[in-house]
DNA sequence: TTGAAAGCGCTAACAG
DNA sequence: CTGTTAGCGCTTTCAA
């Protein structure tokens, strides 16, 4: 019954890891104080604490977090679920929730929902025991679901308003408004809406937005769509708008209008002498496409790493830094982050007459 | 000692979660009868077998990975490290990784390893028991220190190739070659190499390529760099390209090419006709930049499943289906996945005499 | 301040 | 085919 039975033939121990047994025998002391030694270090005489920790660096010790969650209920990960990993905007956002989770030494478990209700709804049950909270960015549930989720697992939501639960906006609203104000200016009076998907709050809220300045501004809306927000759907809504005898245009977002942008060129509408572009979101390529897309710049990053502040704040887990990201350490209710327009070459005087389909 | 004892004064039993032994007890069976019929069904009596997973779904039950992963050492996770998850490259991997990992139930744990070779050896023995393998992406590693780890961690490395360890390889050499030839069949004669960061295998990779195939060609070689593989590092590299006096360069990739583009613009330098430009990966936006890049197409994403497919039938884990992607089920050696070049704009005929600098 | 002991929820021998 | 019995590595009472 020696341990020495077991060991492989060749001598050496070399498969296991070291636990925290193994210090424990090298120190003399017991398992749970090195347990302590480790986790709660003021419990611990200071020289003991000291020879511990020393030996646990000589052993090469490294704590098993799947045992540690096990006892503790605690995984130091939390989820962070898009609905879409294909979509640039998305990836602002899981740049900043990754830059404020390693900041604070946790996991970030990435998962994609692929627009699924119920893949979004297996995912957070299957959640509950490997991270200690989540971070819905586009959720394609109820807010009711939402909320009842948020009873048992520590959730924080982007661009969702349920009530109850902590979320991030990002001020679209806000932006739609400067975009109009920006299009009336150079003389347009008319605007069309060229519509994102059905199921997206965003762009409901950004169409509600658009509707109430319009009608203080005097400015006529239209809409069309819905359109997936892929830049292949672009070119749909390009031949929509141009349909519609638009020639000022806000689209739900970026991609859209630079898939616009495109199909405008090929068919010769030209950008912005016969039609003005506004997107939204200012993601990776808004600056470099052709021409430089006048859009509505969205925090995104700022979003994720927000979000991921209000989730460790609840959780217990003060983030390193205080900055100045979220104001006095809110952990509650909702945080709207604002939004600007930048102007590029995308948007212009509005012509003397409008643009007739070709 | 009886458990309602223990019950919360409400009553109901709201907060703990269903575990296997509450199955045992409505169902009349052993625990461990419960996690096989749960786990290896075919181990277990049908008829039980049916009651238990009905029972499980009636209570909602949902396995604690952690708890399972403490028993059986297998945490159904991998993770992902990238050197800078900033950089759009990346994206396309970790959108072929997770969309391999998801379609085969499994977690994904994205590490940013922000450059770091220290961070990178923290993850990676932290890992050890968060993930069951992992995969590296452009790692900062040396050869011997990533075999090491190969020991203990199952590993596969992307566009790197250490002795014994699994990899995909990009084929940027062969993808060099074609823009040469693409490049000499335009008229061009002198080609400047555009180079990344001294750090990156790839950049000298991709180096040595282009001196090979341009003393066979009989073409001249040039090379300004190092640059960051950021679009804001194309400034620099477009004034130092401009003033070796180059007609056409190849960069290190899209990122500082069309970072070159804009610059190449502001300072009235025409592209093609004042001087052409390659770029490499076809990241998002190469097709919509100004003018759409010329690049070799990379099947980045792809990479990211291929490796991700190794990675799991190593592991034992066969992936759902065989798929055209893996030859053979192939799970050692290196993978070398073809490169295109896609011409676009960005590249025309050699002007009858190069553009000097302004 | 430290040790002993009892699990966390699950899996994996080993009997029966 | 199923139940019993040990743990996985760690945390956490409870005593000493």
């Amino acid at each position: 019954m020696s341990s020495a039975d077991t060991v492989p033939v060749g001598g050496a121990d070399v498969g296991r890891r070291v636990t925290i047994r193994d210090i424990a025998d090298a120190t003399g002391v017991a398992p749970s104080t090195v347990s302590r030694a480790l986790s709660l270090p003021d419990r611990v005489n200071h020289v003991t604490q000291q020879r511990i920790q020393q030996a646990a660096r000589e052993l090469g010790y490294v704590a098993n977090s799947q045992a540690r969650a096990l006892t503790s209920g605690r995984t130091r990960a939390v989820a962070v679920l898009v609905s879409d990993i294909t979509n640039p905007f998305y990836f602002d956002v899981i740049r900043g929730t990754q830059h404020q989770l390693s900041a604070a030494g946790w996991t970030q478990l990435l998962v994609d929902t692929e627009e699924s209700a119920d893949a979004e709804l297996a995912a957070l049950s299957a959640i509950a025991t490997k991270a200690d909270g989540a971070v819905l960015t586009a959720s394609r549930l109820s807010d009711a679901q939402i909320a009842r989720f948020a009873e048992r697992t520590p959730l924080v939501v982007v661009n969702r308003r349920p009530a109850g639960v902590p979320s991030v906006l990002i001020d679209t609203p806000g932006g739609v408004e400067q975009a109009v104000q920006h299009l009336v200016s150079l003389g347009h009076r008319d605007v069309l809406y060229v519509a994102g998907p059905d199921s997206s709050w965003s762009n409901e809220r950004r169409w509600r937005a658009l509707v109430r300045v319009a009608k203080r501004l005097g400015v006529r809306v239209a809409r069309v769509g819905p359109h997936a927000p892929f830049v292949d759907s672009g070119a749909a809504a390009a031949d929509a708008a141009v349909n519609a005898g638009a020639t000022a245009c806000i689209a739900f977002n970026d991609l859209i209008a630079i898939g616009m942008l495109s199909r405008l060129r090929e068919r010769g509408v030209r950008v912005p002498e016969d039609m003005s572009v506004v997107g939204c979101d200012d993601i990776f390529g808004a600056d470099f496409c052709n021409p430089p897309l006048t859009t509505m710049t969205s925090p995104i990053e700022r979003a994720g790493r927000v979000a991921i502040r209000m989730l460790l704040g609840r959780l217990g887990a003060a983030p390193s830094s205080s900055g100045d990201d979220l104001p006095d350490g809110q952990t509650a209710g909702a945080v709207a982050l604002p939004t600007h327009l930048t102007v590029r070459e995308s948007t212009g005087p509005a012509p003397s007459s409008p643009h007739r389909p070709s």
